[in-house]
DNA sequence: TAATCTATTTAGTCTGTCTAAATAATAGCT
DNA sequence: AGCTATTATTTAGACAGACTAAATAGATTA
């Protein structure tokens, strides 16, 4: 098996992949974590510091908005901030995968496309 | 039409395609930048000061040697300094390509892959 | 001689991911 | 009460790689 992905080779299109799992449902960023990882099938490993940082400059970007969840005392920690995408992010979704799209042909015209 | 490629979504890949061109057959800077255009039909923007640099870190990481062209008074300019894949960096090719495959099925299954 | 073409080099910036640790708040145990 | 484990977030600082932009080099052509 290869190694898990992370680091310079997926600059810029974590974004992409953080609006696509916020895509199917609202979740706080622990939970965006866990599917990510989830999808990717252990292919992914991913760092707080890389998640974190990407929800503040969506958010900032006006792709995701956030909130505070109620309290729930069954729970432990701190309160959770729960993102949800906006029309805008749906917008930049549906760029991004265009993006993916193209850039993965480029990039496979030129280092050989597989089989 | 997609922009052309360029920026961070190429992080970490670049590397691989340089080394992709110069597995054909060896090179100087200005055609590898040449042949990187052509066989991305147009759907690369690469700089000078991203694909200079690059070169550099292949021949440091012994992935690439490089040589002054013998002298050659039918054409202007200075010396170009041709380069060459070594067998380290044929290794690396074919790591490089199936990195990038991986890459790709782990991206695909979180942003959807295209049907 | 100036302009243009081919080619390379390099100084400095920016962005995004990383490492690493601190902080928050509660549950469950002794 | 105090300790530890768990869940979750935040943040400081390092680092890599692509960027902008311009300087430099040498030969040809006007």
């Amino acid at each position: 098996m290869s190694e898990p992905i992370s680091g310079k080779s997926l600059h810029g299109h974590l974004d992409t992949m953080v609006l696509a799992v916020l895509d199917k449902s609202e979740a706080h960023g622990f939970e965006v974590w866990k599917r990510l990882e989830a999808q990717a099938k252990g292919g992914l490993k991913l760092k707080e510091g890389s998640l974190y940082p990407a929800l503040y400059r969506l958010e900032t970007a006006g792709l995701l908005t956030a909130r505070k969840e109620e309290d729930d005392s069954s729970r432990r920690g701190p309160r959770r901030r729960i993102y949800k995408i906006t029309r805008k992010g749906k917008r930049r979704l549906d760029q991004g995968r265009q993006e993916w799209q193209h850039f993965v042909s480029v990039v496979e015209c030129v280092i050989g496309a597989p089989a």
